[in-house]
DNA sequence: TCGGCTATCACCTTTGAAACGT
DNA sequence: AACGTTTCAAAGGTGATAGCCG
C-alpha cells in the first residue's frame, strides 16, 4: 500500500475563511475505507471485469459498496465516485483475452456520482456499508441523466472520493481523501465479450437469476425460436464450465494458467486461498505494454492508495502528480485479518476543516435525533455550474435541486468543456509544469503519466 | 465481411401501495 | 386509531438475441 498525499493548497489564493482549514483546523487521521464483497470482486476481476454500458445507462455489478471509518462523527462529508481511466488504450476481445486495439478514444466527458445521501455526518457513513448501487454506467455523450460516461472496450477503475463539507459549495475548499481498489477495475463493453465473466453476472446477480441453468433458463425461449434456444442451450454448457471455453489453451497462457475454473460460485473460503495464491489477469495485452503492474500476487496487501489535497487546483486534479510521502509500511491492519474486506487506512492526518455547524447550511439525511446535535435545514440551494457531478435518483432535493452534472449546460461554462479542440475531450490546457514527473503509486505503472493529467478528479477542479 | 452497437424480449427482483389482521 | 404483516402489481434490472451500421 502507498499513500500519496499532498497537503499543499494547490490553489493561489486563500479559500474563504469560513470553509478554509484556518488556524481552527485540525488534523483528522485514519479514515479508512473498505470495499465490500472484495471476494466477489477478485473473482470478477482474476477474470476480467466487464461492465455493461448502455446508451439508458447500466448499472454496474458487483456495485462499488464501502465502508467506512474514521470519519469525524459530527462532520459532514461527502462521497462521490468517479471513473478513471486505466490506460490509453482501446482493446478488443480476440481469441479468449483482450488485446490492445489501439489508442484510447478522447475522453468522454468526465462525471463525478454524487451518493444520494451526500452531505451527511461522518456517524451516517460509518454506520453501515455505503452502496453505489444506483450509479449507472452508460456510453452516451449527450446522456442527460447524469450517468457516468464511459467508451466501450476501454478499461477504468473507479475512484472513491469523500469530502469534508457541511454542504456541495463548500467542496471546492474541503481537503478529500481518494481511495481506489485495484479490484474493481474493470473494461466497458456493450456486450459481454468473456463468457466467464456471464457466468459469473449470470451466478451472482438476482436480477440475472432467469439466466441459470437451474432454473427455468433452458426453457425460455425455447418455444419461440428454437435456433435460439439450441444456442442458449450451447451457451448454457459453455458456462457449465464443461466446454473447452472454459480452459481454451491460449486464453491468456502466460497470464491464466492458474485460474480456477470453479468460478461460477462465489469464492468459498477455501477458493478464497487459492485466489489469493494466484491472482492472475486475462490482460496479457497489459503484460505486453508494460501498462499497468500485476497485483501483487499471493499477498493481501491492498495496493490502493488514497490522495488528498484542497481543491480546487489551479489546473486539474493531479494525482498522479502530487508529492510522495513515501509509501505507508503496510496495508491496513485488517487487512486479510478476517474481515475479508479490501481496504485502505489513511495513515497520515489530514487537514480538513471544521464542522461549522453554525453556519452549516446542509440538511441532514439522518432519521431521529443526530447525536451531533441539531442539525439545519437548509433551502434548496443552486448549485448550478459548481459541479460536473451525476446523482443518484434518489437525491433529495434541496441538496441539489438541479441536474448539475450537465458538461453541455449553457450555464456551465466550465473550462473543461469548453475548450474542445483537436479531439473532443481534450485535457485540460492549463497544466502546470510543477507537478509533471511522475509518481509511482499503489504499484501501478503509467507508462504515460502525462496522459493522466487530462484525467481530472472531478470537473470543477477547473474552477 | 466483421466487429461493435442497439432495440427488443422474457424472466426476474425490488419496491411501494393497498389490503388485511391484531 | 395505530401498528405490523401480507399481498400484489408496477417498475426496473438482467443477459440473450437479432438486426443494423460503419
Amino acid at each position: 500500500m502507498q499513500s500519496i498525499r499532498d497537503l499543499k493548497p494547490n490553489f493561489s489564493g486563500p479559500p474563504p475563511s469560513s470553509m478554509a482549514p484556518g488556524p481552527d483546523a485540525y488534523l483528522q487521521g485514519n479514515i479508512r475505507m473498505t470495499l465490500e464483497d472484495p471476494e466477489l470482486w477478485k473473482s470478477f476481476h482474476e477474470i476480467g471485469t466487464e461492465m455493461i454500458i448502455t446508451k439508458p445507462g447500466r448499472r454496474m455489478f458487483p456495485h462499488c459498496k464501502v465502508n467506512l471509518s474514521g470519519l469525524i462523527p459530527c462532520a459532514k462529508y461527502i462521497l462521490l465516485v468517479d471513473m478513471v481511466p486505466e490506460d490509453g488504450f482501446r482493446y478488443k476481445w480476440n481469441k479468449e483475452k483482450w488485446e490492445v486495439a489501439g489508442k484510447a478514444e478522447p475522453q468522454p466527458p468526465c462525471r463525478t456520482y454524487l451518493h444520494p445521501d451526500s452531505p451527511a455526518p461522518g456517524s451516517h457513513w460509518m454506520k453501515q456499508p455505503v452502496s453505489f448501487l444506483k450509479l449507472k454506467l452508460t456510453n452516451n455523450t449527450l446522456d442527460q441523466h447524469g450517468h457516468i460516461i464511459l467508451h466501450s472496450m476501454h478499461r477504468y477503475h473507479p475512484r472513491f472520493h469523500i469530502v469534508q463539507a457541511d454542504d456541495l459549495f463548500s467542496v471546492r475548499w474541503s481537503v478529500f481523501q481518494t481511495f481506489t481498489f485495484p479490484e474493481t477495475s474493470f473494461t466497458a463493453v456493450t456486450a459481454y465479450q468473456n463468457t466467464k465473466i456471464t457466468k459469473l453476472k449470470i451466478n451472482h446477480n438476482p436480477f440475472a437469476k432467469g439466466f441459470r441453468d437451474e432454473g427455468s433458463t433452458k426453457k425460455r425461449r425455447a418455444n419461440k425460436n428454437p435456433t435460439a434456444a439450441e444456442k442458449r442451450l450451447k451457451t448454457s454448457e459453455m458456462l457449465n464450465g464443461d466446454s473447452e471455453e472454459d480452459s481454451p489453451p491460449d486464453f491468456c497462457q502466460s497470464s491464466f494458467e492458474g485460474y480456477n475454473r470453479d468460478e461460477g460460485d462465489l469464492p468459498k473460503s477455501k477458493e478464497v486461498d487459492t485466489v489469493k495464491d494466484e491472482r492472475y489477469s486475462p490482460w496479457g495485452a497489459e503484460r505486453e505494454h508494460g501498462v499497468r503492474t500485476e497485483s501483487p500476487a499471493g499477498t493481501d496487501t491492498r495496493d490502493m492508495y488514497n490522495t488528498e489535497q484542497l481543491v480546487p487546483a489551479p489546473s486539474s486534479y493531479q494525482p498522479y502528480r502530487v508529492h510522495e510521502y513515501g509509501k505507508s509500511p503496510s496495508p491496513s491492519s485488517s487487512i486479510g485479518s478476517g474481515s475479508g474486506r479490501s481496504s485502505f487506512e489513511s495513515r497520515v492526518s489530514d487537514v480538513a476543516t471544521v464542522p461549522d455547524h453554525e453556519s452549516s447550511r446542509t440538511r441532514t439525511h439522518e432519521i431521529g435525533p443526530s447525536p451531533c446535535g441539531p442539525q439545519h435545514l437548509p433551502g434548496p440551494q443552486d448549485y448550478s455550474g459548481v459541479l460536473n457531478m451525476t446523482m443518484g435518483q434518489t437525491s433529495k432535493p434541496g441538496v441539489i435541486g438541479h441536474h448539475i452534472y450537465s458538461p453541455y449546460s449553457a450555464e456551465q461554462p466550465l473550462g473543461q468543456w469548453s475548450n474542445p479542440s483537436p479531439n473532443q475531450y481534450p485535457p485540460p490546457h492549463h497544466l502546470t509544469t510543477d507537478y509533471t514527473s511522475p509518481a509511482v503509486h499503489h504499484g501501478y505503472h503509467h507508462g504515460n503519466v502525462a496522459e493522466w493529467s487530462q484525467y481530472p478528479l472531478f470537473s470543477y477542479s477547473c474552477w
